[in-house]
DNA sequence: GAGCTTGATGAAACCAGTTACATATGTCAA
DNA sequence: TTGACATATGTAACTGGTTTCATCAAGCTC
């Protein structure tokens, strides 16, 4: 193409330094891997030529050898929750304790965008796969399938699935915080959620829901998972005319949005309005009133994926399905109806 | 799927597929990369050998001719703050336009791990390097050095430093906030900002402020940044006897927390305090009141970075640093003192 | 029918490391 | 003095792909 290339970049290899230091590329190699059994001559003869050919080891010609990329990809829906970003950043830390890497990649919630970034990932050497949900495209399944590819979900318990699946019961989650309105006596309930397309976990709550025994009403209401998005929800329910007396928020970021949107409608929680979410962000605990929410063990889970996947990986052994359990936290954002 | 037997795990490689289709590796290999070249019946044939083997080409392999592994990765404080994750959102957009994945790791704010954390990029293949900030650590600074590995600054201007920076001047945007605050009259304003130790991000708005044209009586009060840090130092704020006109935080998070704080004393915004943030997430236009906030071009930051960066690697030639402007997005935070 | 081009394929070199095995030297006990 | 053994290093065969170059047959021109 353009061979003004101002620099050939000739990157310095095992041979330069070989020739360089005057020994085997064997030796180079030691002093690189196992420098205790190098003679401490040549040890110094050869670090100093590593050091003027400002020589660095190609992790490519590395990894081709030993079969390890030693990175590990995780889909999440989106980096712009809390939620997710805590889950990350406990995977993370506890996947660098395996020496491994994690590849990020967000799938804006969508199984097609999910499968593409997948194959990616497959496609730079990722050992293994963190998930999230249990329902995939077919084009995904076939993927790692095909690769043999060490694949955990999160989110998402279910022991019965074909891939471990390392995570709590959703349905369970939702329902906890129902029963806690409805043991507050509380018959008109509106269930704030985010997209139920593509979203198993979503789907889930709502099912477990829809049939946990209770005899009020129970109203849904789709939005965007975002401040914004509850804010919009709040807007909606506080212009209804007659207002259910609390409200359920399927994710902690919906229900702060809600209370603010509630808030700039002068409609005072818990009084004239109790609510809870699901999540339990840290956030939660600082809101005015602090939210009564549902506590996902999301940092948990994280560590246990790492663990489990890095075992997986190192043993060829799939690992067991991990139930972790959730927990209501009663603030204040609730009163008997 | 999950059986007993320990998988003897033969992975099939490029000579096997030869064998069982009959041609030689040079034909398989063109059936991967350019299958217009290959005739119809031989291709099928090597297709049907790739299909039954389950052959999936091995990344390294691939990596150690093409001398590319088409990662990079992205070093950031934390994923515990929008701000960031909707930088590295729109990183990670840009970068696959190029065919370039992103991996993220976090650096907790310490140059020391940050090092750390570099290395092992470095040593699993990063093919460049997005960084915050332009402070960092020597062990830093000779890493990518030696391995003349392409590094973008970002969150930070300043077309003096040795790495290219694409970022906003961040004295610049933190005056934005006081001016706007003096305009306003306020004569005692009280700075609320994360910790200033390895982030010189925060350091550069606190200069600025001090800097900046200004009489009236400006304190700090340093918390962490989060929702709870800022409803901290909102409790502090609210028991001074002499409490400030006006609150300016150098993060919207923190921003948020303050409000929520002050809400929680009944200290009514604006009308008993004015407060302006900097970030200008979308949360802040949901707040009650509206946050007034200085808008980060971080969306734009991700973008420009991607480019930048993936110019640099394929072109061996550095980009030049590139300043993106900060703006002033008046709510109804902020009230004539 | 010779000469040339085109299309399809294979042999082998190559990338940058690791590693099994061989070799050379030195130490020590028998 | 020699055999046994440890230590230090080198040679060359790997790893799993890509790529250059050579080969060969078929199609076309003259």
């Amino acid at each position: 193409m353009t061979q003004k290339t101002p620099e050939p970049k000739k990157r310095s290899n095992l041979r330069d330094v070989a020739k360089a230091a005057g020994v085997s590329v064997a030796t180079v190699s030691r002093v690189l891997n196992e420098p205790t059994v190098v003679k401490k001559e040549t040890l110094e003869k050869v670090q100093t030529a590593i050091a003027e050919l400002k020589f660095v080891p190609s992790a490519a010609a590395r990894a081709i050898n030993s079969g390890r990329t030693r990175f590990v990809g995780a889909l999440v829906p989106t980096l712009d929750n809390a939620i997710f970003a805590r889950f990350l950043a406990a995977l993370e830390r506890k996947l660098s304790d395996h020496q491994l890497s994690l590849i990020v990649a967000t799938t804006e919630a969508s199984l097609e965008i999910e499968a593409e970034k997948a194959k990616s990932l497959l496609d730079i050497g990722a050992e293994g796969l963190i998930i999230t949900g249990i329902t995939h495209s077919p084009a995904f399944h076939e993927l790692i399938e095909r690769a043999s590819l060490p694949t955990i979900v999160t989110s998402f318990f279910n022991p019965e699935n074909p891939l471990p699946t390392i995570g709590y019961d959703n349905a369970a989650a939702a329902q906890l915080a129902l029963q806690h309105l409805v043991e507050l006596g509380h018959r008109d309930i509106a269930v704030v959620h985010g997209p139920v397309n593509d979203n198993d976990r979503t789907r889930a709550r709502l099912t477990g829901l829809k049939v946990f025994p209770f005899d009020g009403k129970l109203s849904t209401f789709e939005t965007e998972i975002s401040h914004q998005g509850g804010a919009d929800a709040a807007k909606h329910l506080g212009n209804l005319s007659s207002r259910p007396t609390a409200i359920l928020c399927l994710s902690d970021v919906v229900a702060l949005g809600v209370l603010l949107g509630l808030q700039a409608q002068n409609i005072i929680v818990p009084d004239q309005i109790s609510m809870v979410g699901v999540d339990d962000l840290p956030t939660s605990s600082v809101t005015v009133p602090p939210l009564t929410s549902v506590h996902l063990p999301v940092s948990q889970m994280g560590e246990r994926a790492a663990d489990a996947l890095a075992n997986w990986i190192t043993t060829h052994q799939a690992p067991k399905s991990e139930e972790l359990f959730t927990q209501l936290v009663v603030r204040n954002s609730t009163k008997r109806c």
